[in-house]
DNA sequence: TTTATTTCTTAATCCAGATTAAGCAGTTCT
DNA sequence: AGAACTGCTTAATCTGGATTAAGAAATAAA
């Protein structure tokens, strides 16, 4: 739960008092490798921060095909914000990767937490900064480079996550076919040799 | 002018005295057709609030080729917000479409307005979470659909702005080659008949 | 342990969209 | 008016990556 309180100390300081009205307002939960804490069509009533194990956030398109669109492992947060901020039914999934703890939000006690301690809307819109600037920058580089090129860039920014993580899941997050990716990395290799 | 004072109040309510501190803060500026407000390397010390006309960020790739990130028109704000943000050179570069004038807020006097009218806090919040929300559903777009069913969308959404752009540049908004794009829509035209 | 189920790989074939190239119309500049 | 750009189109060819299919490896379930 430290994790938490660290994780906004890096943004805004908190008294005392104020960290434990936050910490008053969400709750802590466990969940098991491949729960789904949200599905399309849900309304996203919390946003969910990561203490332990890994997250990830999906769609599933017309044809069935599913397309990954982030993975939260500890510190970070993760939601569908469409349906968050809008309060209306999303399209995002958002499984267990990992068996994982996690702090829940709710959108009204988060709403709370801004009127009781107006420092948190300075902590918010700096995440919600931080996530606009990382996701524009994989627009353009979704419209600029190569599966081979993305797939360089991913292994390099999330060089601990790789492990951990089924290569169709990796495939789907750089927008290429499991099978495309497989025969990418082969070819990977070979070049390296 | 007042475009601005009512943009900002559709989300937050300011007294007369704080529409005149937000205004005593920002500049107008007309701006022609071509002029490029922020290159490559630069730092975006401004963002940008359309009155009149229409600006266009894009980045150039390793190939020289323009991918659009953006347009904007009367209404809307425009900057590189990686830039902006943190205030090192960023990658975006910022052209004006069609004469414009040009509502002009400096990182600093964004910073003086956050501590001198903490409701903007709120305002420049709900702005970013608008334009998260935009930019991450165009991302599962572009993983999603195919080019025929992105542009259908793209007409659909700008359905003003469609014929003051010239379609070079659509069609690299939606992620073609001009030669492409100028293909579908031939092919589009007959499905219709 | 055996059986299912899911994940990964390899290979053949296919296609959306890129590339190259050329011609044409409209603008802008002398 | 002519020259020089810039934008749009058409067409031929090419390729990154998709699709289909089938087998191997690994996990999970029974």
């Amino acid at each position: 739960m430290n994790l938490l309180l660290e994780n906004i100390a890096k943004h805004v300081s908190l008294t005392k008092e104020e960290q434990e009205r936050v910490l008053s307002l969400v709750t802590l939960e466990h969940f098991k490798s491949k729960k789904i804490l949200l599905q399309e069509g849900d309304i996203c009533t919390h946003s969910f921060f990561v203490i332990k194990g890994i997250l990830r956030s999906y769609t599933i398109d017309e044809n069935g095909v599913e397309h990954v669109v982030s993975f939260a492992c500890p510190g970070w947060w993760i939601a569908d914000m469409y349906s968050y901020l809008s309060q209306r039914p999303g399209q995002l999934y958002i499984e267990v990767n990992e068996d994982a703890d996690v702090v829940l939000l709710s959108k009204e006690n988060q709403e709370k937490l801004y009127k009781e301690v107006p420092k948190l809307e300075r902590f918010f819109r700096i995440l919600i900064e931080n996530s606009l600037v990382a996701n524009q920058q994989r627009l353009i580089d979704n419209m600029s480079f190569t599966a081979e090129a993305r797939y360089d860039k991913f292994t390099k920014k999330y060089k601990d996550l790789i492990h951990c993580l089924p290569q169709k899941q990796i495939a789907s997050y750089i927008g290429v076919t499991p099978e495309f990716f497989s025969k990418m990395k082969a070819r990977l290799l070979k070049k390296q040799s």
